[in-house]
DNA sequence: TAGTGGTCTAGACCACCGT
DNA sequence: CGGTGGTCTAGACCACTAA
């Protein structure tokens, strides 16, 4: 294949259309990966075909595929082991499962958590509406308080990219980590993709939320933009975390993208940081 | 050279020492050019070496000197200009200027800021004690309370891994984002590193707190690490911020370092979120 | 032992920048 | 124009994993 003009399809894969032409061409082969990734056509947990392998396909240099792929795995779609092959990462994967959860105990790594090596979350089935697991040394139990169906607020049609009065679903949750009732979830998703996501499916599944929408619903979140505020806690909020109302919370709202920059959930999460913090590195 | 063997140095370069042995070729031409970065033979802002002069230097193929600095890049220890070279980075350049500044103004970028091309900010001199300046859109200005040599508290001292008892410089400050007073920080550096820092320096530099820190004391923060907390406002604090005691603020508490992962900055700010948010990106 | 990702090389050519 | 980083190739060898 010459070096950098457009992409010519051989016969073994999809057309690519609305590409940037002129993408340097490891782009361009990262792109073709990426919809062959968005299209399910290798699922969450399952190896991506071998670098030789994609460089036939491709017809270019195993160095060319590889360069694709290095970014894929910076991008977290990807995960490399070596001697076994490339694996679309999944949120059941214990490396990756809490990864978008930043809080942690006041007294877990004083100084910089590096690389910590989490103790491995092993899952322990919990009662109804609820789940009991292990993650970075703390435990983690999650019950869920309600799973409705409505037509979405215009804020959060808005932030969802949806038309006005659409129909969303919220999830209500309530976290608790070692054994205090710490983080308050109300969460919103677009309902045409989450069809059959009720109350009683998420309270028989035990693991990660994300995970259950990744292996139930084929959604697998990619990424999140967060803000967050300090706020005085509202009565309801209060009432649910056993605290007095006014008292400081993290409000942290979170929008997640699946592929394309799609987002596909709003959350809001109220945050007790009496015991916790959150955290994050500055690079 | 040979593959994977230990390095060994020629005649241009420092010995290295204490290095772990058989990691690959790129990772100590990777940790030869950092140790020049620490030692400030190539200072911030100046180009280093391009890659065929260190790839000559070194005696490896330019693809290795490459896959260092690509890992450098990485890192923000350096910055690639097409066409230029690769220059050191610097809390100077407008583009690395406020990277750890993770406030925005509410109604900034509705959805993702993902590239946001932050219009140049131009410095504008100020009075006494203050400097007025524009990021990301949001005129910032630093005012300098107090910046005195005091004994270190025995939790600086543990967090900047000082011996108890020894010096250390606090700043205190307030900062006005689009002219509403919004953080105050209250900064603790090690006193030996920082030895002619005094209030009248700070008064009389305009510009971003961490280039002066790196121009005038030759110390560049590199990582840092936050723990955020929601709390109420102290009654002092609250004063500064022209606040009532007892609101929400949230308070972020830092820990920079520079090469070689030394601490040598703590920091608590107490952040008011009524008009602005902290912002993050998770991936 | 065969297959995978990881490293290293040498050389070609391109895109961009300043002079 | 010459020099810099950016892309692409082809091939060799290493390290790790699983059968």
């Amino acid at each position: 294949m010459a070096s950098t003009v457009a992409y010519t399809p051989d016969e073994t894969d999809a057309v690519p259309q609305a590409e940037p032409r002129f993408a340097p061409l490891y782009r361009q082969i990262k792109s073709l990966i990426t919809k062959r990734l968005q299209a399910g056509d290798w699922k969450p947990g399952e190896p991506i075909p071998s670098e030789t392998e994609l460089a036939s396909r491709y017809k270019v240099s195993q160095g060319t595929v590889r360069k694709a792929i290095d970014e894929l795995a910076a991008d977290n779609l990807v995960v490399r082991k070596q001697g076994r092959g490339t694996f679309v990462s999944s949120h059941l994967e214990v490396r990756t499962q809490f990864r978008f959860l930043r809080l942690r105990p006041d007294e877990y790594g004083q100084d910089d958590v590096s690389d910590a090596g989490a103790p491995g979350g092993e899952f322990q089935r919990g009662a109804v509406s609820s789940a009991g697991r292990s993650v970075q040394g703390q435990v983690l139990r999650s019950q869920v308080l309600e799973c409705r169906r409505m037509r979405a607020p215009a804020e959060i049609a808005r932030v969802l990219q949806l038309r006005s009065g659409e129909t969303v679903v919220q999830v209500r949750r309530l976290l608790d980590l070692e054994g205090q009732p710490t983080v308050l979830d109300e969460i919103w998703l677009p309902g045409a993709r989450f069809r059959g996501l009720t109350a009683e499916r998420l309270a028989n599944y035990s693991g990660p939320f994300y995970a259950l929408l990744e292996t139930e619903f084929g959604t697998r979140m990619i990424r999140a933009s967060e803000r967050i505020k300090a706020v005085a806690a509202p009565a309801e909020v209060a009432r649910v975390l056993h605290l007095k109302a006014g008292v400081p919370l993290l409000r942290v709202d979170r929008v997640s993208v699946t592929y394309e920059d799609q987002p596909v959930e709003f959350r809001r999460g109220w945050c007790t940081t009496e015991r916790h913090h959150y955290f994050n590195e500055l690079s």
